[in-house]
DNA sequence: CATTACCTTTCC
DNA sequence: GAAAGGTAATGT
């Protein structure tokens, strides 16, 4: 009997392809396992074998796999499972959550190598361009494609390389790499012919010419009957004080002996070293109160406000879930996964926390997933960012989502676009296990999910120590401007607290949503404002490095002199980012140290970090921040925080800007006063009659929520309605036009007037590429696959027109 | 008329 | 997503 596997690639196409196998090949293949396949007339893929079978396929003869890459599957049933889902429901391929679950090391993919043949060619037979390559091959064994191209600095290489292959001058083949290497440590021993007493005696004697090697040697004795452990090479290196050069002279003249042993990349090397914290009575109470909820309720949400000790919450659920044998999955945003957390964690639960985020390297990451898939104690917690929920796990027992409310949960461009907060749910009821969501402000959808007792609900409402929450005051700039009583950016209010809590040796956090110095340059004279060549966006102008780019495409060039439209010299910033503001505090208060964070400042692996212990050291009396200011850090000695501009963030032109003016500000805040002082928060705003700032100020989560819900009742948005977003992508306006026309009436024809647009967005063009949105709502009472199914028939009969083939269509559900 | 740039199609 | 194969566009 034929056997054949269905094989998922890594690529954006809905089908799988057979491959035929060997019985015997068969019988040693299972799902989930790794292999590599020819794809297309030259090309090596990995795929993931997805099901092995008997049914040869009708329309094609199916090619044979070139490779088994792997001795036990790599991804289990359970996962397989979970990718179906986030597959249909999110309306992506099978290929695409391959691409986004596996770490990139896992997929490998083969190169053309190009290499000289024997055969003796006069140069007169090749043409310049065929002799250039020709002539490269001598100086080096082989050359890719890319090397290729870069010799002959053109697009299309491929005839030059056929006419070479034509004339029997060079060869091709295709190579797979490994991208995964085990990381090897040296270490040395004593070559076994000196293990006898005399011969040892005779190699001390031969030696003692040779000083500094008697002395390694020595030392290798001395160390190896010390720690009774195979000995480094670096350690000895370092311990006799010898190069390591000298060490390699007793290597080559076999006196040592080397050796490698695989070590694990991310090693964590303190012990669990505290006991958990005892519980305050609120902490006690929400804990029980958690787990009567998980009784009737898979999940639970967690509303305690900021520093009201969660985690220690968190921390005690997780070790009855460990001594009951289980796997935790502790979701963090990306930009929470600190050391000051990881380092909390690691004091309770030592090795067997995990780490998995993006700035881990690849080969990092293969380790932590080959340390879950084996259940391996080093991995019993994951800690990671939204990708973790695509780890193998195999007896998962709890999730955690922390600060739930987080967008950077959900994906939004490379598909699949997920969000792993509504992913981990889905994950946690495939393993029987619970999810516990936890936030100060929670998202509308799961406050109201909460409401509506889908999920259980637990309240927290005392900071830890009875600290009191901040006092927030609203500053009227539009008052003060009038009464010429703003300095730059900074009201005379904001200056007075500042000076009062610098003096008394406190810190400061300054709040500006908006990086760079100053987004857009405008010329006085005409007004023009300097424009991305390729995106419908200003320039926007960063100080430190006297450049204009674009946030879109990352297009930079130097800053202009002069207006590149009338050539006048009088260019003139508008609106204001964190450069600005760090550049006014460094004048207003020229005696103590300024920082900034933003996404430009915390660049590189430490990058962030660096500047959250400089804060903590109390090295920065004022820091200047984005965003990332807002996650979970617990700053002891800040006292003051303010918030330069609330508006524009309110006037945000999406449903959700309120909701997330809420939340940044409350979040902010919440960095202010978490000991015994309290805090002080100054929220400057044009307009501090807006509801949702009242609402700021007086802690009133309830009636931000009752507020907002009746408007996304009113409107239609979610958690009411839930809603699907398609965009259309061409580099022709008029295709697109014309396109999403057609698709705007096809909907409706199905949908009526649930269907929104298509519209251009605020930015139209970003790449040369152009855009629409179209945007569908669906009530709750009209079934979401069905929607879906009827979305996907509506695309394909949209593909069928021929002049809309080319139109790129991206399709994101729950697009918030 | 040859070479190159661009677009469409197919991949199992 | 990538490369092959076809077609239009450009150069000599």
């Amino acid at each position: 009997m034929a056997n054949f596997i269905d094989v998922i690639l890594p690529i954006p196409l809905q089908k799988l392809f057979t491959y035929s196998i060997t019985s015997a090949e068969a019988h040693f293949l299972e799902a989930g396992m790794r292999v590599s396949v020819p794809f297309g007339k030259s090309k090596i893929y990995t795929g993931l074998v997805y099901r092995i079978h008997n049914e040869a396929p009708l329309v094609y003869e199916a090619k044979e796999i070139h490779q088994i890459l792997d001795e036990s599957p790599l991804v289990n049933a359970s996962q397989l499972n979970f990718w179906e889902w986030i597959s249909k429901y999110y309306m992506c391929t099978m290929g695409d959550v391959m691409r986004a679950a596996l770490p990139n090391a896992f997929i490998l993919e083969s190169e053309t190598i190009l290499t000289k043949t024997p055969t003796q060619l006069n140069d007169e037979d090749l043409k310049d361009d065929e002799f250039l390559v020709y002539e490269a091959l001598h100086h080096q064994s082989s050359l890719k494609i890319q090397d290729v191209i870069n010799i002959l600095d053109k697009k299309s290489v491929l005839p030059v390389i056929k006419r070479l292959i034509d004339k029997n001058a060079i060869s091709v083949q295709e190579e797979i790499f490994e991208k995964y290497k085990p990381k090897l440590v040296r270490y040395v021993k004593l070559n076994s012919n000196y293990t006898s007493e005399e011969n040892l005696q005779q190699l001390l004697e031969d030696l003692s010419r040779a000083p500094k090697q008697r002395e390694v040697i020595m030392t290798l004795f001395m160390l190896s009957s010390k720690t009774k452990k195979p000995v480094k090479v670096s350690e000895l290196a370092s311990e006799s004080d010898a190069s390591s050069s000298i060490v390699k002279t007793l290597i080559d003249k076999e006196i040592l002996e080397e050796y490698f042993i695989q070590i694990d990349r991310v090693v964590y090397s303190g012990n669990a070293n505290e006991d958990s914290k005892a519980l305050n009575e609120h902490q006690e109470k929400a804990l029980s109160e958690i787990k009567s909820e998980f009784k009737t309720h898979p999940t639970v949400l967690l509303h305690g406000v900021t520093s009201s000790g969660k985690t220690e919450i968190y921390v005690k659920l997780i070790e009855e879930v460990l001594d009951k044998g289980q796997q935790v999955l502790y979701l963090l945003p990306e930009i929470a996964l600190t050391t000051q957390l990881v380092s909390r964690l690691q004091n309770y639960f030592g090795e067997s926390v995990a780490i998995f985020h993006s700035k881990y390297s690849s080969h990092e990451r293969v380790e932590v997933w080959q340390n879950v898939l084996q259940s391996s104690k080093k991995a019993q917690i994951i800690l990671g960012a939204r990708s973790s929920v695509f780890l193998p796990f195999k007896n998962l027992g709890l999730i955690i989502v922390d600060e739930e409310h987080e967008q950077s949960f959900k994906q939004f461009d490379p598909a699949p676009r997920y969000h792993a907060r509504d992913a981990a749910i889905v994950l946690a009821h495939m393993h029987k296990a619970k999810t516990l969501l936890g936030s100060a402000t929670p998202s509308l959808e799961s406050y109201f999910n909460a409401q509506q007792q889908r999920y259980g609900f637990v309240e927290l409402k005392y900071r830890y120590n009875d600290v009191l929450m901040p006092e927030i005051e609203l500053v009227d700039i539009k008052d003060k401007h009038k009464r010429k009583l703003m300095k730059g950016h900074f009201s005379d209010r904001l200056i007075e607290e500042m000076t009062e809590t610098l003096a008394e040796g406190h810190q400061i956090i300054l709040f500006q949503n908006r990086r760079g110095f100053s987004p857009i340059i405008e010329c006085n004279t005409c007004g023009h404002a300097p424009q991305c060549p390729n995106c419908d966006v200003s320039l926007t102008y960063h100080q430190y490095r006297n450049q204009l780019r674009c946030h879109y495409c990352g297009y930079n060039t130097q800053m202009l002199k002069n207006c590149s439209a009338c050539g006048s010299p009088e260019l003139d910033n508008k609106g204001f980012g964190t450069e600005q503001i760090e550049q006014e505090v460094k004048i207003l208060f020229p005696e103590h140290k300024v920082a900034r964070m933003d996404l430009d400042t915390t660049r590189g692996k430490y990058g962030y970090e660096k500047i959250i212990t400089a804060l903590e050291q109390q090295e920065i009396d004022i820091l200047v921040g984005t965003q990332m200011l807002t996650k979970g850090l617990d700053f002891r000695n800040v006292k003051l925080v303010g918030v330069m501009n609330a508006d524009n963030m309110l006037n945000f032109p999406d449903f959700r800007a309120h909701e997330r003016s809420f939340q940044l500000i409350m979040q902010v805040s919440g960095r202010a006063g978490r000991t015994d002082k309290r805090g002080k928060v100054l929220v400057q705003t044009y307009n501090p009659y807006h509801n949702i700032l009242q609402q700021v100020s007086s802690n009133n989560y309830e009636a931000m929520f009752k507020e907002q819900m009746d408007e996304r009742f009113n409107y239609k948005y979610p958690p009411v309605y839930k809603q699907i977003k398609i965009t259309l992508k061409h580099k022709d306006y008029s295709r697109v036009e014309q396109a999403s026309i057609w698709l705007g009436k096809s909907l409706r024809q199905v949908f009526g007037d649930n269907v929104l647009g298509p519209e251009s967005p605020p930015v139209s063009r970003i790449r040369n590429q152009f855009y629409k949105n179209i945007l569908i709502k669906i009530p709750k009472k009209q079934s979401l696959s069905k929607t879906k199914e009827a979305i996907i028939k509506i695309n394909n009969s949209f593909f069928s027109v021929k002049d809309f083939r080319s139109v790129k269509i991206i399709l994101n559900v729950d697009n918030y």
